[in-house]
DNA sequence: TATGAATGAGAGTTCATTCAT
DNA sequence: AATGAATGAACTCTCATTCAT
């Protein structure tokens, strides 16, 4: 019975990656990229300065893997309540309030996620728009291509109106003050939108 | 008849100290704030390492004279086209167009704006509020409190409508390609936001 | 009978010190002592990071132990083939066939010799000289001191002759060109070198 | 008159290089290129840590350069010399002089020198090797070539008995004891070598 | 006012070594 | 005996800033 044993290492391996992916994302968050620190996160997660490089090689590595983390979790959020409705509309609706509240449960990844989104450092900003093409692809054909075909919307493009839609999203969610509440509520921005989109 | 000369003399520093703001531009849209280097600026500039240090304290001093330079810049080219047009649609046409404008027009500009707009430093983007009001106030004002008044528009709060206008906005325009072409077509968003406006 | 067990036991660990020292033996070669990794050589050899520590308490250590094994694989290699000569003449062609004939059998291992004996390291360069004592002896007693004796040789010092011998053997025979091939020949040196020797 | 002002800073500047050369040369000499440490050469020749970044772009060119001036150092005071004789035995005697002569003068730049021409660092040696062609030729032609046709020495081939000589010098000078003492003595090598070469 | 050599705090990264398993 | 995650001292190199000229 070897198995237990290497699936206990890969757990500790896992979690200390973890860990470190945590810190990561909220000094990356508090200091951007450039003010970031790789020894403050291996600290904050609890390890010494070497540790972070026996999981990422570098700086730079370690951001991507936290652009691929936070994404995923993202879509996860998102896709997980968008598709519990059926109606355009009310995925639609489900859309903002999942977004903003991502934004407000996971205020340190929104950070990071936004920061590199319209950041100057074009492999973060090439690696975010990869990460987040499921989520263009969901918005694009499960919500406006769905609505449109049910004669719910405007004949739009799916394509450039999903981009408007993400935009507005990221936008509005992104612009929070500093206790993390957004200027704008999900509600709000989702009633402007279907106003915009319907017939 | 001492003034001329300190004029004469005025116009040679503010010279030097345009060229220096325009290099800084072009770095920190490159590079970002934290890969920028002070030497290639005033090296890009046409002068050595020391001589920016002559009209601006510190680096973070210089970003926020860039701020404050783009910001004005900002102001006047959309203030200026936005009120040469009195009926409050036409106007906020014209914003949009206006804004996508001067993005195409002024691409560094835009990219430092975006930058620190949505970047993690909070003295930067404090700045950036401080000195985009002026433009929220017409915006909030001159187009939608005066839309609504004159019943063109539905009953929204000019306030946070302004706010999500300009988000709208800066989203849209901000999101360009590689070679400097926004995703997003100008009278496209405006109709997209005057759909949700009108009553 | 707890004996035989012992030597199995110490034949196994003989056996992983082996491997040990030739994965080190290699990497000093091609990298130096500076530039060679503790980590690498543990895996070159088939082990984990930490294994060599159950073997060699440092990385010097691990040099001072690869400098022994050396020499000795190099005395055992000359002497034999030295001495199957009488004729001091054929005996001093011999030595240089030999020394050559290992250098190109045993590259990392002459390379690392090498490095050591013309290298900045105090220690290492004080072992090789220890470590040489007996191949010094060598060429001093049983080939010089025996040639002079018979009269075949000038009268020459032993030790200081022997010592310039050393010197022309190392010197040349570790001038090899990247693939290993030495600039010189064995019998072109002998030749040159008898001719300085004899009366 | 604007010159003396820039030769005096050129004087500056190049003195700065030179200090810096001089104390890399020891560091070389006592640690070996991977013992070294940037920060103490720039230390030890009077500047701060980064200074030396100024000058040189990194340690392995800090390296390169101090190859470059050794070399020139060398074959200046070895051409010198050997070029004050005309006779090819003279000339001889008086390259291992003079050689011998360079080392004991200049100990820690021969360690440096044979340091990289038998270490570890292929880069290094091939920079070696290109430095000190302009000896090789020196001893090529000048004294073997010219002594073969003589008719003082015998018919060897000079490519590679100038490689011998070299070898044999440079085994032989330097090999010195801890207190910069050569084994050998100048004279008695080349009387060996004499030997070796006559007809 | 412009210069650019000098500075030195501080960053990312490496790697020999330890030790619990 | 073998493992390899964790360690942290130490290294190279960067670059904002200073200041004598």
């Amino acid at each position: 019975m070897p198995r237990p044993k290497k699936t206990e290492r890969e757990q500790i391996l896992s979690e200390t990656r973890h860990s470190l992916l945590r810190a990561a994302i909220e000094e990356f968050a508090r200091f951007g990229y450039g003010g970031a620190k790789v020894d403050r996160i291996s600290q904050t997660a609890g390890f010494a300065k070497g540790t972070i490089y026996n999981y990422f090689p570098s700086k730079r590595d370690l951001m991507l893997a936290v652009i691929e983390h936070i994404s995923t979790l993202h879509m996860e959020y998102v896709a997980e309540q968008v598709r519990q409705e059926e109606d355009p509309t009310c995925r639609l609706e489900r859309f903002f309030e999942a977004g903003f509240g991502f934004v407000s449960d996971h205020l340190p990844q929104s950070q990071v996620m936004v920061n590199n989104l319209y950041g100057p450092d074009p492999q973060f900003r090439e690696a975010m728009y990869r990460a987040y093409l499921p989520m263009f692809a969901l918005v694009g054909s499960e919500i406006i291509a769905e609505g449109v075909q049910q004669g719910i919307f405007r004949q739009v493009d799916p394509q450039s109106t999903a981009a408007l839609l993400m935009t507005i999203y990221l936008g509005t969610a992104s612009q929070v003050s500093d206790e993390g509440k957004p200027w704008q509520r999900a509600n709000q921005v989702a009633d402007f939108v279907l106003n915009g989109l319907r017939r």
